[in-house]
DNA sequence: GGCGTGTTCTAATCTATATTAGAAGAATGA
DNA sequence: TCATTCTTCTAATATAGATTAGAACACGCC
């Protein structure tokens, strides 16, 4: 059994030796967001993992004590890989921004993420309906959290009366959320720099929730 | 094996008997699409769809020729409910419609559809990354045709020199369908009636999109 | 009130895939 | 260089779930 509790690949030096094994960890871990996210929950075969990963299907069970763990593992960092980086992202602006400056930054904070480190986020974002109940329950949690961060924006927003009145703000808030979770499913590196779409998002958010002449 | 090629429970009389077989037909195409809504493509077991079906599992090879058969319906009817109803709303609309009013239109059509008529349209709108390449093919041909239409409300708009010049179309055009592709996840007819998410989402989007002043 | 056709069922079959057992291969410290 | 521990592999095992075969049931028609 692998000595590392829930070690991330972080600086966080365990004891003994393990360096190499980390990296096994990490590889197939990815390779499970990435089937994951494409194939989904119960698509998602332990032989497709092990061969992104190359290596053989049982290795899984050096590190895992299941299939489902592993999974479990993938939606979770999604998840929290989403919060932390815009949670991060919003406590590096400059405490006088202004309501609609912390949704910009949220904005692009999401984007970045879920377009960047696809494979993970992608993984939670799209199976977070397909999810076994023990792990939904898990999951709903994490979203509850993040769904927080959001609520307070908006809130800060019409508190500050930035934000136009005549919007319910639980489904503002949610149109958004979902036009950002959207965005892997049509946004592609090719076709033009994530800045770019990071700015017409918060264009058209500002936009369409601001009050009145806020444009830019 | 039954008679009726794609058959829709429609008015189109099928010149022998066979009503309530169509009826066991419809009951297992609906109970597909709520368990494939739920637990995704590799996710739904013939077993559930029987159960919800009330019928056994080998009664499905009666009417489709496998389960991947039965799944494609479902993904293809979903698609094209949403497609179907959304042109017919627009076709409904008097000809002089401004761009935008043709645009909410739109926007309303979707929502209804994929709020109420949830079972196949989430069907179609969470599978739609997971489904296996031969069937996604033919998805693909589907999710074109409806692009046009919202790519063609989009260019309506444009020329009529009511949508902000200051943004890219298709970035603007998948925001909103994500949007409202995103609706199912959070809205729920207890919350609030239908109507006024779709003012809403008209709202939000009529002023995220338009020329500066054009409120309502 | 029996015959043929249409519909559904029960009882196999067959395959794919998670999981376990236990051997083989590295790496590491003495 | 050897012994120990960590890591991965190959070869079973076990089970779930799609599919098939063929029997039973229902119903309309003569």
């Amino acid at each position: 059994m692998p000595r590392e509790r829930t070690a991330r690949p972080s600086a966080d030096g365990a004891p003994t030796s393990g360096r190499k094994s980390a990296r096994t960890r990490e590889r197939i871990l990815a390779a499970a967001a990435q089937i994951l996210s494409r194939k989904g929950w119960a698509g998602t075969r332990l032989v497709d993992i092990a061969e992104v990963a190359a290596v053989q299907a049982p290795a899984v069970y050096y590190y895992w004590t299941s299939r489902e763990d592993l999974l479990a593992e993938v939606v979770v960092t999604g998840q929290q890989a989403t919060l932390e980086h815009v949670v991060a992202s919003l406590d590096a602006l400059p405490a006088d921004a202004s309501a609609f400056d912390r949704i910009d930054r949220a904005i692009a904070a999401h984007l970045e993420v879920v377009l960047r480190r696809s494979e993970f986020s992608l993984a939670a974002i799209r199976n977070a309906a397909q999810l076994p109940d023990d792990i939904r329950e898990r999951q709903l949690v994490g979203q509850r959290a993040y769904a927080d961060v959001w609520r307070g924006l908006v809130e800060d927003a019409v508190a500050a009366g930035e934000l136009t009145a005549d919007v319910d703000a639980r489904a503002a808030r949610m149109l958004v959320l979902g036009a950002l979770n959207w965005a892997p499913e049509w946004w592609n590196p090719e076709r033009g720099p994530l800045e770019e779409v990071v700015a017409t998002t918060q264009h058209v958010v500002r936009r369409g929730l601001a009050r009145a002449a806020s444009g830019r």
